[in-house]
DNA sequence: AACGTACACTTAT
DNA sequence: ATAAGTGTACGTT
């Protein structure tokens, strides 16, 4: 098993991997030595990659957490979803959804920085400010690349 | 093993 | 503004 850190903002991302499978992300105020994934270097970095192809064993199984997990994976770079909507996409309860975001081992890979409340952005651990900055940098990237396309045609 | 409480929510009183 | 519904984890009996 590899860890090491990457800068996001103000913040250190800990990551625990080996090859294709991510056991464990978090925001911290400290770094580590070692190597981080490439993807997850690049996505740090503010470039549009795409990280929810890792392979995570919370993704397995017929259970509500799993479920969720899996309807929070296909929520796309520079969108979101809200946790009413994830909900009822899982059978589910938007509260339960939020119990599940909170104990999400690998954010990131599993964005549930993607997922906000109705009625406002919601919750994010440690802090909510790393929510607002990954998606305000996922909503600038996006943008960009839309304009380069139209540049394009 | 049962029970209570605490949640990154939402909808309806 | 408050209450009910929801699934899981975690502490206390």
């Amino acid at each position: 098993m590899k860890s090491g850190s990457c800068r996001f903002g103000l913040w250190h991302v800990h990551v625990y991997w080996s090859g294709r499978t991510v056991q464990r992300v978090r925001f911290s105020t400290t770094g580590i030595d070692g190597e981080v994934p490439d993807a997850i270097k690049l996505f740090c970095a503010g470039r549009p990659a795409d990280i929810s192809a890792f392979d995570t064993s919370s993704l397995h199984g017929d259970e509500v957490y799993p479920r969720i997990y899996r309807a929070v994976r296909l929520i796309p770079y520079g969108h979101t979803a809200t946790y009413g909507e994830i909900a009822h996409r899982v059978k589910t309860s938007p509260r339960v959804v939020g119990q599940a975001m909170a104990r999400n081992p690998v954010p990131l890979v599993i964005p549930c920085h993607r997922v906000v409340a109705a009625d406002g952005i919601g919750g994010f651990s440690p802090a909510v400010e790393i929510k607002e900055a990954l998606l305000a940098m996922e909503k600038m990237v996006l943008r960009k690349l839309q304009l380069e396309m139209k540049a394009k045609q």
